[in-house]
DNA sequence: CGAGTATACCTCAAATCTCGAGGTATGTAA
DNA sequence: TTACATACCTCGAGATTTGAGGTATACTCG
């Protein structure tokens, strides 16, 4: 395991809430976090393809003020995509903090 | 940011309370997480090399049994490397509970 | 009116991190 | 003597992320 993508996790969460379009998706998780959290679009496009593209989200094409936005929203393999990542971060949280809470 | 490598400052934190050499340092990791975290040795050799490049630690080579040893061990500037990672660390786990706990 | 900024989407080269497999060598247990 | 554990190491491949670049529209400030 060992941490590496947390984005997806991310994209996964705040879709469960609402959903938004690529850019959206990124301020949110910026503002959630206080701007601790701040992954580029240059991540997130990527990202969100490979999402769609095994499922777990899906894309609704409309056109706002005569420009498409593509809305993407959580299946239900995606929430189960959730789930199972909620609790893989939860056990490398307690994993880290035995580290480093060090010899007791 | 977001989380990449976590394993320096895995390392820092386990030759904090005591000097290892590599190979012991992994299976500290691993025992103190439970099996959770288990680095390879891939990924391992690497990073001792460039903590010891940039003087995060220091190797002492002893022999024992008639083979070489390196034992690594905290500079004083692995130790603020520690603390600043530590804190790092804390900051991003901070982050992502707020945007998993979601609109309230 | 023009400049700048925000929105919205996208791609690509480079850097970094990790794994997995491979290699060397010794000691010990089955 | 075969196998596993210890102990060290390197390298190719894959994934993730950054940073820079590109396109286009809309809104605000002076």
């Amino acid at each position: 395991m060992n941490v590496k993508g947390t984005l997806p996790l991310l994209v996964l969460q705040t879709l469960s809430e609402e959903a938004l379009h690529g850019y959206a998706i990124a301020q949110r998780i910026k503002a959630r976090s206080k701007g601790v959290l701040d992954f580029k679009e240059g991540t997130l496009y990527p990202t969100l393809h490979s999402l769609e593209e095994q499922g777990s989200i899906e894309a609704n094409s409309i056109v706002v003020d005569g420009r498409i936005r593509h809305i993407y929203r959580l299946t239900d393999k995606g929430n189960k995509m959730l789930e199972a990542q909620s609790l893989e971060w939860a056990k490398i949280v307690g994993a880290m903090n035995n580290v480093l809470a060090g010899a007791k």
